[in-house]
RNA sequence: CGGGGCGUGGCGCAGUCCGGUUAGCGCGCAUGAUUUGGGUUCAUGAGGCCCCCGGUUCGAAUCCGGGCGCCCCGACCA
């Protein structure tokens, strides 16, 4: 028992690991009910950062927040087939009020686009009205039967983005920003190299034209759709009766749109990063970018040190840099090394007496293990020195993942027992595919693997090749692998 | 929905088969020492409707019946 001090080690159990480190490292807490989690502080801040990358983007690309309503009329998810048919078997539905049987059972949202399509017919008249460009931060809910701490839970938060246009080629192009948008925030911020791509059609979105989505690597290797980009077409303004008149005073069915990215985004950083020591954050979204440990023996030794640790904290606030002291009494310094590596903070700064003297600091990064990663600099100049060092660690962490996940894609052509064995072994397959129902079904019934999507950035573009299980001609490669 | 497992201080468990005084242990927590450049050590202490209801019994955490909840595997799943 006393053996056992950090987390439980990758290779033992994953799931366990995972498991571990969002709780040891407090992400996230176990609610009273079912399949719903409690987000603690440090975890919330986590979501704080991812918020502020994307709201910030959006805003950049012309969107505004706005908020709708949890509840949702039940006849509104009826309007559009395909959205009802994939959503009926995860709604929870409100049938009583106030005491009272309700005329009309309220839907708590899973997903907001029949009630946006709704204000949405209700806002726009012409083409002047158009591009509508909104989006919502808002918590949905989502009966799901095997729940797992941020990945997977029944009420969780995202934001979703709905856009409104007069073409489809408008909508179009905003779906793929959106995207864009995502692969920027995922590789720039969160350093985790996501594959960004179209889902095949019986992966995409219920009520969608085309879903694209960005696909990232997990430490065990399985995928995780990180964010996903809906092209509607005029599905949801055919059912809502989203109309405006162009320029020839003709009426026009809107194109419409809408993108989303939630907490299990979490669920990827934790992943795509952790090690056996814990999590490793990046520091861009590092709710504490460098921690302080302060090291004295005697209260002589205290005195000194603490100075200079005040000093270093303001230093390093005051260049906007986050950081933290851990001034806890009566926890050795190897117990806090360890206790922020399992929580993931990028660098750790020991100033002890030897530093006082010398007018230097220690630092150490976590993404570079043991001696290695640890270096003395002059306090002199400190704010540099930690910002370059900072900047590094984030490239590295990046350098590091996309690594990982090459070396564990393969592609396979033409070889359906090839394929099989890639998947089976835990990998990627890229792989010539044709996208039809059929080919995706016996895949899924073989390997217990669906396709995460045709990388927009295509191999061997304006070829074709043979299919993995039918041979007929596809015009795209896809990757498969089993996910999340 | 099918199969398996489990409900005992905050957490992890022992005790249950074979009923019997104050229900133990580890971790954590509190207080005080000690230690502090990689997870110190020790002392003292706080903390328990033994999941719920009913039954058997002089006596139930333990046996019997019923219920509830959770976890794992499978099925299902944007």
């Amino acid at each position: 028992m006393s053996e056992k001090q950090g987390v439980t080690p990758r290779n033992e159990d994953y799931s366990r690991w995972y498991t571990d480190v969002v709780q040891m490292a407090e992400l996230a807490d176990y609610a009273p009910v079912r399949g719903c989690m409690i987000i603690l502080p440090y975890g919330y801040e986590l979501w704080e950062a991812v918020r502020a990358g994307l709201d910030r983007r959006f805003k950049e690309t012309g969107h505004r927040n706005a908020y709708f309503p949890l509840f949702i009329p039940e006849s509104f998810l009826k309007k559009e087939a395909e959205h009802v048919e994939g959503f009926s078997p995860e709604l929870a539905v409100v049938t009583i009020g106030g005491g009272k049987e309700l005329e009309e059972p309220l839907v708590v949202r899973p997903t907001s686009e029949t009630i946006i399509g709704w204000a949405y017919a209700k806002w726009i008249q012409s083409y002047r009205d158009l591009p509508v460009l909104i989006n919502q931060w808002a918590n949905v809910v989502r009966w799901e039967m095997r729940t797992r701490l941020f990945l997977r839970t029944m009420e969780f938060l995202w934001q979703e983005g709905h856009t409104a246009h007069a073409t489809y080629d408008e909508a179009e192009e905003e779906t793929r920003r959106m995207l864009d948008i995502y692969r920027d925030f995922a590789v720039t911020d969160a350093a985790i190299p996501v594959i960004p791509g179209r889902k095949s059609d019986s992966e995409k979105f219920a009520g969608a034209l085309h879903s694209y989505t960005i696909e990232a690597m997990m430490g065990d290797r399985r995928a995780l759709q990180s964010g996903t980009s809906h092209n509607l077409g005029q599905n949801f303004a055919k059912a809502f009766d989203i109309k405006y008149l162009d320029l020839n005073n003709e009426l026009q069915y809107c194109w419409t749109t809408s993108w989303g990215l939630s907490t299990r985004f979490i669920g990827a950083m934790i992943m795509a990063h952790g090690d056996d020591k814990g999590l490793r954050l990046p520091p861009r979204m590092a709710p504490i970018q460098v921690v302080i440990v302060p090291i004295y023996k005697d209260e002589a030794e205290k005195t000194a040190v603490m100075d200079t640790v005040w000093r270093m904290k303001a230093t390093l606030r005051d260049a906007d840099i986050r950081v933290h002291v851990d001034d806890r009494e009566g926890q050795t310094p190897g117990f806090k090394y360890n206790d922020w590596e399992m929580r993931g903070v990028p660098l750790r700064m020991e100033i002890g007496p030897k530093d006082v003297q010398k007018n230097s600091v220690a630092l150490a990064r976590r993404d570079i293990p043991g001696r290695e990663g640890k270096q003395f600099v002059p306090q002199e100049g400190i704010v540099t020195a930690v910002r370059n060092l900072l900047d590094d660690i984030q490239a590295n962490m990046l350098k590091q993942a996309t690594e990982f996940r090459d070396s564990n894609l393969t592609e396979v052509v033409g070889d359906y027992q090839r394929f099989g064995e890639i998947i089976e072994s835990g990998g990627w397959a890229l792989t010539w595919f044709s996208g039809d129902r059929e080919e995706e079904q016996k895949i899924k019934e073989d390997f217990q693997c669906v396709s995460r999507c045709f990388p927009l950035e295509q191999p061997y573009p304006n070829q074709t090749g043979p299919s993995i299980v039918s041979g007929k001609t596809a015009q795209k490669m896809a990757f498969f692998a089993r996910s999340y």
